[in-house]
DNA sequence: GTCTATAATTGGATAGAC
DNA sequence: GTCTATCCAATTATAGAC
């Protein structure tokens, strides 16, 4: 039973603030008061906001992108693959009491005021997200189980905003079960 | 050739900055700069960064509530309709130098943090655009212009969603461009 | 309606003791 | 690694002169 570390602790306060707030809403005084440290110490640990939102979005490319590969590299069918896919993203709006999205799609929509470090993993994010989701809709469409208008490239971009962007939206009206609605519909729309 | 009143300069400068950085990001400095008079001047037109807010929320509703009721209304086939709805929002991307999103999509990823009075108008700007977008589709269905499942109402849902977000998420890889592929894409997939 | 001046707070960041 | 103390800039907002 080891104790989470403090890093650990201040990344955890500072997405969950992006999460629901964004990144210019989030300050160094509210991870102080949640993690029950000083301003300056954090400044140990992360030398400025723009480190500490680079290192973040490592971290979550890191485990966002494992928990897709683990499915893209699954034995299953594309449609179930698609539905797992949207899961992870219903899966995040779910988490506690407020609708979170995406950190990625908060700072997305804030893209013009992050540094060019951070910018740059988001970009990263993006594409890596939309490469592997064309790789599911070739596979439905190679098995037959998916049947869609297009290149699964330019789907594959459509499907990425409707989740990513739609995490955003559906917090306005409707939340998780909205978001829900909206992915079973599109599921319906690709399906073969 | 009358003057733009400094009211109106006050709210275009807001809405700009709002569209290309978010609300939390726009700050009276900035308006002061670009307009040209002291930050304590535009609190003699909107008491409260809040007012400023709603006051823009409310211009701007009102102003792409008419265009899209044009759209409605229009003796045009479903998938014309669909289609310049979609162009309303690629317009408001191509607007200037920059990608710009459309207010309402900036100030719906930062609901959390708008005053109460601003978040119910950005809720009622989205219910809106979603009953007028189920009304075209409703009209598409009827005359098998266009075809989906489910019913008008999720299909505007998902529509809305992919439209008012995607903006967001084409900013990072493509932009308009890529705004563009994405829609037309969607409208391949409710086509009849 | 715009200005100067200023208040009051918060923001990110640093220096140096412990 | 955390603290106190402090700095400096930015932020929203107000008072009162012109």
């Amino acid at each position: 039973m080891e104790a989470i570390d403090t890093r650990t602790r201040i990344l955890d306060t500072a997405q969950d603030l992006i999460q629901r707030l964004g990144a210019n809403a989030m300050s160094y005084q509210h991870i102080s008061d949640a993690v029950g440290i000083r301003k300056a110490s954090i400044h140990h640990h992360f030398a400025s906001k723009d480190d500490l939102i680079e290192a973040l979005i490592r971290r979550y490319a890191g485990y966002f992108g494992g928990l897709v590969e683990e499915i893209v590299k699954a034995d299953l069918s594309a449609p179930e693959k698609l539905r797992r896919y949207c899961g992870l993203f219903e899966g995040t709006l779910r988490q506690g009491s407020h609708d979170r999205a995406c950190p990625c799609a908060m700072l997305g929509a804030e893209l013009a005021t992050l540094g060019s470090a951070a910018a740059g993993l988001i970009r990263e994010f993006y594409r890596d997200n939309e490469k592997r989701l064309a790789r599911i809709l070739a596979q439905g469409r190679q098995e037959r189980s998916l049947s869609f208008a297009g290149s699964p490239a330019a789907t594959a971009a459509l499907i990425f905003a409707l989740l990513e962007g739609g995490m955003l939206v559906v917090r306005v009206n409707g939340g998780a079960k909205q978001f829900r609605a909206i992915t079973e519909q599109m599921i319906a729309l690709v399906g073969s």
